[in-house]
DNA sequence: CTGACGGCTAAGGCAAGCCTAATGATTTCC
DNA sequence: GGAAATCATTAGGCTTGCCTTAGCCGTCAG
């Protein structure tokens, strides 16, 4: 149930329109189980559904999501400063530590991370006002932008923030765009080195607007 | 089945034989969904039945009930040190925790603590060999002895902790049996201060042999 | 010897959550 | 306007892990 919450999240945050069927692709389930269980929450009034069948986050369900999300990005960004743990590894574990913090150990963690803004990934904590950020596609060749964030839902592409870190592209290096065309890989500079990375980083990194 | 695992480890450490009924007392389960489940632990090669039908961890299963048993006491550890947890207040929460733990969350974990040998409640890590210890009713009236541990077992009962630690017992401390009736309360002198403590914990409490 | 008690198991059930296959309902697009 | 695609739902099933009820077996005590 906290996935389900975490996934509308997640999606609304950077989508807008969440529809079960982008549910069930995000979270690897048949459409049947989640159109039950979008009922189920429903039932719950965690969410609710408008004419279109679009989902929305009631006060409650807000409150439960904010909550889970937090937990999340707390967790990884503990797994880093605490554990040492790569900025890119750590997804995964966060995803079992979120469902095991109690109100108390995050309030605790929290104050031991001296209250951050971010997850290691750049996402701003729920009830954070997020920095204005675009996409890297929408950066004008020649200028230069510094990386924000990578939004949460392509953490979970296996390999893709390894991918970035290897290319040296983490949030908060800067970043020159070189030459960009829609659909091509795109010739960047990271920190005085020339690279050519994945097309796909154009919508999937982004920068401060 | 980490829990059930968990059980086994802690029932044979303190009491030698167990047998399912013990199981399910100390699970809270039912007897039949103990006995399918110890079943499914046999079949999966995990524990063996003798023929007075007690359960025996195999090499195996040993392994796995370490491997959880020690996640659970450095995360008890962990919550203490790190998160300035009150050492009786650890272990609920350490008991989601242990389950979310990789291995490589587990070594992490061990090395910021500096491979710590006990729990915060005084039991060793698995593999580390145990000091001698004795229950506290068999420490002759007159003498001193140190607080050693407090077995897992008894953790589980709820508030248990928290009276030891209001009582000034706690792993550490010396604590001098001043009068000692078998089945009555137990008067002792801990840190200065002249107690008069629940009969049972002369059962409960071990200290130094 | 017998009955009581402790421990084990057989049988039947239930809830959660997932699945596939098939059906029904909308959109979208030519 | 109608075919194709997309989305939601219905129906039927499976697994896990728990439950209760009821019976069976062996041991120990009177």
């Amino acid at each position: 149930m906290e996935e389900y919450l975490q996934a509308i999240y997640t999606l609304s945050d950077e989508n807008g329109h969440v529809v079960s069927a982008r549910l069930a692709d995000f979270l690897g389930f048949s459409a049947p189980a989640v159109s039950e269980m979008v009922h189920r929450l429903e039932r719950e009034g965690l969410i609710a559904l408008d004419e279109r069948k679009e989902v929305h986050l009631t006060k409650l369900g807000q409150g439960h999501a904010d909550s889970v999300v937090r937990r999340h990005r707390l967790a990884e960004r503990f797994l880093v400063e605490v554990l040492g743990f790569a900025w890119w590894k750590t997804h995964e574990e966060a995803e079992r530590l979120e469902h095991a913090m109690s109100p108390e150990m995050e309030e605790r963690i929290q104050r031991v991370l001296g209250d951050p803004q971010t997850c290691p990934h750049g996402n701003p904590m729920p009830g954070v006002t997020a920095r204005p950020t675009k996409p890297l596609d929408r950066v004008a060749p020649g200028s230069t932008a510094k990386v924000e964030r990578i939004p949460d839902q392509f953490e979970h592409e296996p390999g893709f923030l390894e991918y970035l870190d290897s290319q040296g592209l983490k949030p908060g290096v800067d970043v020159q765009v070189v030459e960009l065309r829609h659909g091509e890989p795109i010739r960047v500079m990271v920190e005085g080195t020339a690279r050519t990375i994945r097309a796909d980083c154009g919508q999937k990194v982004w920068v401060a607007a």
